[in-house]
RNA sequence: GCGCCAUUAGCUCAGCUGGAUAGAGCGUCUGGCUACGGACCAGAAGGCCGGGGGUUCGAAUCCCUCAUGGCGUACCA
């Protein structure tokens, strides 16, 4: 369904060419939604952006432009010319009210656009280290990152959701060491606890089972074979329990890759890779170590590939690893990372640079930290366990949509803060639950029995009241925002979107009653606008991972 | 020291590629329930957009500089 946005920018192009015989870049031509409604429903600036090519004034060249466009756009109630140049758009209420039946056929799929164009984009985030919980740190990104590929996903990308386990490396180590050591303890044994090992009592779990599950065989196993043993099942239980934390936040992953996966035959894929940049003459030996020119490539020094102890640093299968990707078909790439490693994002782009890919094939979005806070006192441990709050916990005290609602409508480019009371309390505090507490109307109203059951009708000519057209212009907004929010990689538009329309939709709701007995043809039309209400903020909401409840 | 991210109402944050009178929620204050769900609504107060320069028809937005805060600055992962 092509929607107003898109019909006027087409329409703003064909105008400035018809009459100034320009054909300017898309920029110039911006179509929005001006900030006062009153001032039109759409609007242009296209003149004014066009003053300094033309030499005339913004108003001059708008003028006829406008006339033109009125031609061109006969759906238009009215286009206006506003100083300094401005030129306004106001739909006509017949082409809103249009829409009710256009939403309804579209049903879930209201929203679906096609701006990706079907372009193949790989997104990687959470990625945490399986040595442990997932904890609430973790919890900004992922639901960010899930909400991002969904918005990917109804803007007509073909998208793959990854998540990189690092699995291979001195962490892993640890936590094998970590386990055998509460294993022996457990037998009521010594083991030391390794410097840096980990603490935490999901660990002491993970160990509990192994002995529960193998008996006291691993204290007199052979050394080299136990740790092998104690760091796979690690790993594998801590994986287990990282995708039913995700499972449990409505975190959809497609594809798992294994930092091993590049170690396998003798690192053919790591070897590959080092070979296809040596001879590029990328690479060169200094101190026994193995190291990449990433300065030449904007890199502020030289990295090391393979250390002088001959193991590879963090980085090198993590090429493979972006190589890989590239392979399977996906040039373009998303990454979300913390904001401990945003130094890492140069050297990476560095080195695929090197490569020979293209510049902006790999985008790396940094989450910056979140600090949890109660009542402004920032809380650093859980309560309960004394160690991080972990994301299970999270969903437990203040729920998933609660959650995801939070992180995914504020901008991970700055620090934020979550206050967990706040998230927590089911009141008006709660922008979530004002969310969901009109959607809980909408369907409440339609479910009503004193109320006759909504039927399609060929035109809803009778809803003419000013916040009647003013919701169903919002409506007519939302494929484009996706399509926007898709792009520019910002779910937080959709948040903001969402609260606009409910705090209209509650306004509406006070002063129109949809349900009048004396004239069953206005209550029915207006039940149609409550269905496509119903079904855009449904729709909206999924795009954010919350859910949508018909009652409270 | 250097690099990255930030600084907008009392608080938490929006603000698109430079555009119309800088917005929202919470909090504060004033009002509103005999009808579809009051987890609601209507209204008010509250701003040198961190400071200072610059670019131009126009700057919260771009550039420079300073201040403040966070993160980073490994042959760790």
């Amino acid at each position: 369904m092509k929607d107003f946005e898109q019909k006027i920018f087409a329409a703003v192009k064909e105008a400035v060419r018809a009459v100034y015989d320009l054909t300017p870049e898309d920029a110039v031509l911006g179509v929005e939604v001006p900030r006062d409604p009153k001032l039109g429903d759409y609007a242009t600036g296209a003149a004014m952006k066009l003053a300094r090519t033309l030499h005339k004034s913004p108003m001059d060249i708008a003028q006829p432009l406008a006339e033109k466009l009125q031609e061109l756009l006969p759906e238009m109630e009215s286009v206006t010319v506003a100083k300094p140049g401005f030129i306004n758009f106001r739909i006509g209420g017949g082409t809103l009210t249009a829409l009710i039946n256009q939403v309804i056929d579209a049903g879930d799929r209201y929203g679906d656009n096609n701006s990706g164009e079907g372009v193949h984009i790989l997104v990687e985030w959470v990625s945490a280290n399986p040595t442990g919980d997932l904890h609430c740190g973790h919890a900004r990104g992922a639901a960010w990152g899930d909400a991002i590929c969904r918005l990917l996903e109804r803007s007509g990308y073909d998208v793959l959701r990854e998540f990189y386990v690092n699995d291979a490396g001195n962490q892993i180590i640890m936590l094998g060491e970590s386990l055998i050591s509460r294993y022996f303890e457990h037998f009521g044994k010594d083991y030391p606890l390794p410097e840096g090992g980990y603490h935490a009592d999901d660990v002491k779990q993970i160990a509990v089972e192994i002995a529960e599950q193998d008996g006291d065989k691993w204290l007199t196993a052979d050394p080299k074979e136990r740790l092998e043993y104690f760091m796979n099942e690690g790993k594998t239980r801590e994986l287990k329990k990282i995708e039913k934390d995700l499972e449990l936040y409505r975190v959809r992953m497609e594809s798992w890759i294994h930092e091993t996966y590049f170690y396998e035959n003798n690192m053919e894929r790591i070897n590959a890779c080092l070979k296809r940049m040596d001879d590029m003459g990328l690479l060169y030996e200094k101190d026994g170590a193995l190291w990449l020119k990433s300065t030449d490539y904007g890199d502020d020094k030289d990295r090391v590939l393979r250390k002088s102890d001959g193991t590879l640093s963090y980085l090198t299968p993590d090429i493979a690893n972006h190589v890989y990707k590239v392979e399977r078909g996906y040039p373009i790439m998303v990454n979300l990372w913390g904001a401990d490693h945003h130094s890492y994002v140069t050297r990476m782009q560095a080195a695929l640079t090197a490569l020979g890919y293209p510049k902006g094939s790999l985008s790396v979005d940094i989450i910056q930290m979140v600090r949890m806070v109660e009542n402004g006192i920032e809380v650093k441990m859980s309560k309960r366990t004394g160690n991080a709050i972990t994301l299970r916990e999270l969903c437990g005290d203040v729920g998933v949509d609660a959650a995801r609602w939070f992180f995914v409508s504020k901008d991970i480019s700055t620090q934020m803060d979550f206050d967990m009371k706040k998230a927590a309390t089911k009141d008006n505090d709660n922008p979530v639950y004002y969310a969901q507490y009109a959607y809980s109307r909408m369907c409440s109203i339609q479910k009503n029995k004193d109320i006759p059951e909504f039927h399609k009708v060929d035109t809803y000519d009778r809803l003419t009241d000013e916040k009647e057209l003013l919701l169903l212009k919002m409506v007519g907004e939302f494929p484009a925002l996706v399509a926007k929010a898709a792009k520019t990689r910002k779910p937080n538009t959709i948040a903001d979107y969402i609260l606009s329309l409910v705090k209209l939709y509650h306004s509406y709701y006070k002063v129109a009653r949809v349900n009048n007995p004396d004239d069953p043809e206005l209550t029915n039309q207006r039940l149609g606008l409550v269905k496509a209400l119903q079904i855009t903020l449904r729709n909206a909401l999924d795009l954010l991972g919350v859910s949508a409840p018909e009652t409270m």
